[in-house]
DNA sequence: CTGAAAGCGCTAACAG
DNA sequence: CTGTTAGCGCTTTCAG
């Protein structure tokens, strides 16, 4: 290295004590006077403020962090792709509620089930996150996700456990804090209400198998229509409807069958979605209710089963934050609301 | 500390000394087992393993990267609101970029203008991520937040420094990397083929003295109205529309004038849907075209000028990867694509 | 194959 | 007001 004077390209970031030398003062001065902290001179505080100028400093977060080994300002989050607006719209409340906090949120999506999951949680713990938010679909179906989850779970358990909360699924048997929606009640109040304009020839869509969520609305959907005594859905319910194109195609399928459905009840607005799609332009229009609201559904005239995926946001991030307050802790569960929003798509009649 | 036997609840998370010490090893070959290395001898790795998974052991991340040095696996994304499905997109096609190269997306959202930009920009390149990509609509307008850019861009000149990639604006004369949309032929796009259908009081709705996007779509527009020989327009433009709830209130308005316009050119997907609440219902449908396409679009039949968001979160994560090539380094700039998605509502004639 | 020593960059704790 | 010493938890030398 011929040319290394002044203070031109240096390979490395510029250090703490590099700082100091150039200032003539012990590191610790230097960190006092770049922290703010009191009984530095003023003199002394210039001269190290400009050292650090001059020389591009910038404080290592990393180094830090390790030296005061508490944890960091990291929230982390596991969901599903931000391509589909329920995730998007929660993470959004995630991290505003995380911004008052002055936290980050450090986000992971996870389209490829549990495996992926269990790796991604193993990175989080050792960046040792402050807290860990799983809004994994795919959590709810596979036993091994679960497995995984139980274990980091339990580790909650102990004074030095990073708080987990699950949102929109609450893992079986585990003492694990949660945000989900009132999915069941969502489930009877659509029925509830197709019934009451008349309807029986039902059709439900959605992937009960696969995702919990669905699960649950189905039952409270089920569980309505059969104490109404009526049971001509049935044969009209589609299980593995899971994505817009699948709930496309179901739509069409059930348009060709006679009888025809008179109503059509969506799971999640991705298949809200892929039924619109498939019902634009046709002369028929069945009743249609969908669980999820979602941006136009106002101007498309769409019922919804709606609840607040900021607010779900929030919570959850508000009960990672609380932390665990007691020993031995105890299960928080926080359920949303939902509400029957009337737009007209809900209210034909047979 | 009475009943510390056994492996109890320990105050702090178990560290490799720990588990080197329980093993009967010394740490270095602690390491090199639980790290995969060779040269540990089969019993030695066995016994580690056991011990670190007695302990609960898991590697401390922080200590690590400090370390080892380099940067982390982090790449920071400095972007508004995920509740706009303009940014989610975006921010889901750089994620699934990153992925792929086994790097994690590290979000913090800002509504709140340039002040809060430069303390995210700060706090991110202290926790020394791998890259920093800002898509903030607010860069654009005030020159405080182009400042900030332009020292950390400049840092970027030598070799310590952390690749910044904007997104969706270009900041002016700064030797950054880029991934914009074309913009200004996207407004042309749009005044060619309103103009095609006959149209000449054809309103626009943005806000160009805050984003400079609007001002690019506003300034093709113009272009293309004004080679025409149209200038009906210009008393039916607003530029002080920049969300949903100004949107719907612009188009309230001009339905009222007279003569009312006949066409209308929203300058982003949220001005676009406020178009739509607005029009909802109504007898008189003004032809409409809207820049950024949007779920549910088809649906509705609303004409876009349409461009792929996920690809351009991509790019933008491929720049950041694919860091500074060349000394002195040279402004990359990508420009996405655009094109007219005719769906019939641009196609309404006068 | 294994270990001892040193140090990443910073900050507590205690002196002066 | 300032400096020294030590050490966060891990990994890189370089010797055994």
């Amino acid at each position: 290295m011929a040319h290394d004077a002044g203070l031109p390209h240096q390979r490395t970031h510029p250090t703490l004590v590099q700082v100091a030398t150039l200032a003539g003062v012990s590191p610790k001065t230097a960190s006092r006077a770049l922290n703010g902290e009191p009984n530095v001179a003023e003199p002394t505080r210039v001269r190290v403020l400009v050292a650090a100028n001059r020389l591009g400093f910038r404080p290592n977060g990393i180094a830090r962090e390790l030296r005061r080994g508490g944890t960091s300002t990291l929230v982390g989050l596991i969901s599903g792709d931000l391509a589909n607006p329920f995730y998007s719209t929660v993470a959004s409340g995630i991290e505003r509620e995380l911004r008052e906090h002055g936290l980050q949120l450090v986000m992971a999506s996870n389209d490829e089930g549990p495996r992926r999951e269990r790796t991604l949680v193993e990175a989080f713990l050792e960046r040792r996150v402050r807290a860990l938010l799983i809004m994994s679909s795919s959590s709810g179906s596979d036993p091994g996700g679960s497995f995984h989850a139980e274990r980091s779970c339990r580790m909650t358990e102990g004074p030095p456990g990073v708080p987990f909360v699950f949102l929109d699924y609450q893992p079986a048997g585990l003492p694990c804090d949660a945000v989900v929606i009132a999915n069941a009640e969502g489930g009877r109040l659509a029925a509830e209400h197709l019934l009451a304009r008349g309807h029986s020839r039902v059709a439900v869509l959605g992937d009960p198998p696969r995702y919990a969520t669905h699960r649950d609305r189905f039952a409270g959907f089920a569980d309505a229509m059969n104490a109404a005594g009526n049971h001509q859905w049935s044969p009209y319910a589609h299980s593995d409807v899971h994505d817009v194109a699948t709930a496309e195609r179901a739509i069409l399928a059930l348009m060709n069958r006679d009888p025809v459905p008179t109503a059509i009840f969506t799971l999640d607005n991705r298949l809200t979605t892929g039924a619109l799609r498939a019902l634009a332009h046709r002369r028929y229009q069945p009743a249609l209710v969908g669980f999820d609201d979602f941006e136009l559904a106002d101007v498309l005239g769409v019922t919804v089963i709606a609840h607040d995926g900021q607010a779900m946001g929030r919570e959850a991030a508000r009960l990672a934050l609380t932390g665990p307050s007691e020993h031995p802790r105890r299960q928080r569960i926080v359920t949303m609301p939902i509400h029957l929003v009337v737009r007209g798509s809900g209210e034909r009649t047979p």
